[in-house]
RNA sequence: GGCAAGGUAGCUCAGUUGGUUAGAGCACCGCACUCAUAAUGCGGGGGUCGGCGGUUCAAAUCCGCCCCUUGCUACCA
């Protein structure tokens, strides 16, 4: 029946030092450290590590800004961190940092080896840079007018008003985020990872090391064709310089995940263990990355490349989980549902927030929701309700009328087959649940767990102890009931131990005099503690002020570091930075007459316009067919911007762009000029 | 528009390879109990399983079309 012992390395993906960690962050950790305490449980040989992400520019600048080094601003935030993570009892067996000798080593080793076998190309490429800062900028370093929507002071990389994704040098109106400075294009050699070397290793690989609807999405990527990885980036630059290239540095592909690997080698540092037995490419050790889906491409096809390229071993499973939302939404900053780690600890236990979560927890990548009413049910009705009480019901009769003294099952059950019957459940549960945890449905495994806390506590109905206590004559009968559903009950602290560690840890110390938290072998028939302590209060009812009081100081604690919380159109797009007149002249904005409108076949969202400029006529598309017939349009006077370089579009060109307000679908207004102006007038 | 994942009771979700009157928790109503942090137990109301067709003796479950939500993507110069 012991299972054979087996060997296993787990991480969770590196948190980047430039932030907190909030609740987003933890539905990952969560979900990896019930894993690795469930292995450990079992008696495996289960090491779960991780590292901060302390390189790149972000903390560069950040560092510089607040008047400090680098350094000093990483090991601050990775006190932080783990301080976070110690409060939510996540336990890594090493959390170390990318910025280590450990992780330079590697980092340099895996390059030497790829460069060597012939996967490293070199290119020259064009990449937005900050002439005054004299440094080459990073998407999120880049604002400016999204290109799709036209919305202001969007990032490089993606428009958080239309959600379009698109490459910096799209952006319009770019200006540096540091310098205000417009950036300039810059041509820079750059390193490339030919991923497209291992693109016949990673369809096979694709196909056992992920979840179904993750690897059919990644065979859409192996489709399309795969690009080379860009790994380098230019002085300066907080991280590690490229061995053979002065100047350059490798960026976080080729040095976050091998942070996964320097983790575990200051492990084995420490501990004198062999870092080859677990990553050289034959080990019998089993690795396992728990990622979210954002990062699914990078470590089901870019990582087990590297590692293949290099020499070392590829991970056994990538398993990625969904995002979190809050009361149904996308975390909100203004909503208060943007929640930091250290925000939650001060109002709420953080083991509610582990129940919770694993009660919402399958093997897909489905995003989660904490619903905060839901949240206090559950946790109130599950483990106040059905769990805790089942011992705190019961456990005065053993205390008062035996002196503690527990039966053990022989003695309860005193019937071979019955007894037989009885431990054959217990154990047939422990073997479906056991099935669940190893499979990640934690949330199947908790409806499990609860399905039988529910069965105690109608035993419990049934037997109605409280009557008999007042009877001597079924003073034996009481023992063994109440010794039973004690029995019941110890079962479910094992149960429950990958979830609620620190409580059941209370469990079996207070309550049942153990020296050390509960394993699975506790479940064994003989396992079966003796004696039971005076029963103290375990758990207690979550207020929902409690909760509110949480949303508030989320709220409160970004007002503090962000802007003023109301809404409008000043708060969604605040104005834009200050210009010069000569910044405003070279826009050439007409009136114009909209001669014809229509609509476009197969598409969405535009209006083809037929613009009268006054002697000249320009073909526009404009996104304003949710708000506008073509019928109304026709005839008007509008503005448009006359000198904006013409757009190749799926549906032909565009010659410029006609000017409206409001935030999009049906509130989406036009501009349209007082009586008397006349097409092809100048608007200034 | 394309691709993907969803749409099951008021809320949060289960429903394995199609098979008897579709489930749980919370909420609601009634009853019981008083050992317990008013917790627990029993019973009840409540669902056209997004819609329409089809396959089948039988469909929430398979197939087709459509609607809605979310994510990625494409077209909101």
């Amino acid at each position: 029946m012991p299972e054979q012992k087996r060997t296993l390395l787990v991480t969770s993906a590196l948190p980047y030092a430039n932030g907190s960690i909030h609740l987003g962050h933890l539905v990952e950790y969560i979900q990896t450290d019930i894993w690795v305490r469930f292995q450990k449980m079992q008696g495996h040989d289960c090491t779960y590590v991780c590292a901060d992400d302390a390189h790149g520019t972000p903390i560069m600048l950040r560092a510089q800004q607040e008047g400090i080094e680098p350094e000093a601003l990483i090991e601050r935030m990775n006190a932080e961190h783990q301080a976070d993570f110690a409060a939510f009892h996540i336990e890594f067996d090493n959390y170390y940092s990318t910025h280590s000798d450990e992780n330079r080593e590697f980092a340099e080793l895996i390059y030497t080896r790829l460069r060597d076998g012939g996967h490293i190309d070199r290119r020259t490429i064009s990449q937005y840079y900050d002439p005054e800062k004299e440094l080459f900028l990073p998407d999120r370093f880049i604002k400016g007018t999204c290109p799709k929507c036209g919305a202001e002071d969007q990032y490089g990389d993606n428009c958080e008003v239309c959600g379009a994704t698109y490459d910096a040098n799209e952006l319009k109106n770019p200006r540096s985020v540091l310098s205000g400075a417009t950036p300039v294009e810059k041509e820079s050699e750059h390193f490339f990872f030919r991923l497209s070397d291992f693109a016949d290793m990673l369809g096979e690989y694709l196909a056992t090391s992920t979840q179904k609807e993750v690897a059919n999405k990644m065979n859409e990527w192996l489709e399309a064709g795969l690009q080379d990885w860009d790994i380098s980036r230019d002085a300066p630059y907080f991280g590690f310089e490229i061995p053979d290239a002065p100047g350059k540095f490798f960026y976080v592909w080729l040095d976050a995940p091998m942070g996964y690997m320097a983790s575990f080698k200051d492990l084995c540092n420490k501990k004198g263990l062999d870092f080859d037995d677990w990553w050289k490419p034959d080990s019998s050790a089993e690795l396992y990355h728990f990622i979210g889906k954002d990062i699914l491409r990078f470590h089901t096809l870019f990582w087990p490349a590297v590692l293949e390229g290099s020499g070392f071993r590829k991970p056994t499973r990538v398993f990625a989980h969904g995002f979190l939302t809050v009361n149904g939404q996308k975390m909100s900053k203004s909503r208060g549902t943007f929640i930091n780690a250290r925000t939650w600890l001060d109002h709420l236990d953080p083991e509610y927030l582990r129940y919770y979560y694993a009660t919402k927890l399958s093997s897909g990548i489905d995003d989660i929701d904490l619903n905060l009413d839901d949240f206090i049910a559950r946790i109130n009705s599950d483990l106040v309700g059905k769990y805790v009480n089942i011992a705190s019901r019961t456990a005065n009769f053993i205390v008062k009328q035996f002196n503690g003294e527990l039966l053990p099952v022989a003695d309860f059950e005193p019937d071979i087959q019955r007894r037989q019957t009885y431990m054959d459940g217990v154990l047939g549960t422990k073997q479906v649940i056991n099935e669940l945890y190893e499979a990640r449905d934690y949330g199947q495994a908790i409806r499990k767990i609860m399905e039988y806390a529910d069965s105690i506590n109608q035993y419990f109905d049934e037997n109605e102890p409280w009557k008999l206590a007042k009877d001597p004559a079924q003073k034996d009968r009481l023992h063994s009931i109440c010794s039973r559903i004690l029995h019941g009950f110890h079962a479910l602290s094992v149960f429950l131990s990958p979830v609620l560690p620190e409580m059941t840890a209370r469990v079996a110390k207070s309550l049942f005099d153990k020296e050390s938290p509960f394993t699975w072998s506790d479940l064994d028939e003989q396992a079966f503690p003796s004696r039971l302590n005076k029963f103290k209060h375990l758990a207690k009812r979550i207020e929902p002020d409690a909760v509110n009081a949480m949303l508030e100081a989320s709220r409160e604690s970004i007002a503090v570091n962000e802007k003023p919380q109301a809404s409008g159109p000043l708060v969604d797009e605040p104005i834009a930075d200050i210009i010069q007149f000569d910044d405003f002249a070279k826009l050439d904005l007409r009136i114009v007459k909209i001669v014809k409108a229509e609509t476009v076949e197969k598409a969405d969202k535009l209006l083809q316009l037929t613009l009268d400029l006054g002697g000249e006529t320009r073909n526009v598309f404009a996104g304003i067919k949710s708000a506008y017939a073509p019928a109304d349009l026709e005839g008007k006077l509008t503005v448009m911007v006359a000198n904006l370089a013409p757009r190749k579009m799926r549906f032909g060109i565009s010659e410029g762009m006609v000017l409206a307000a409001g935030p999009g679908g049906k509130d989406l207004f036009i501009l349209e000029p007082h009586q008397g102006a006349q097409p092809g007038m100048k608007v200034k």
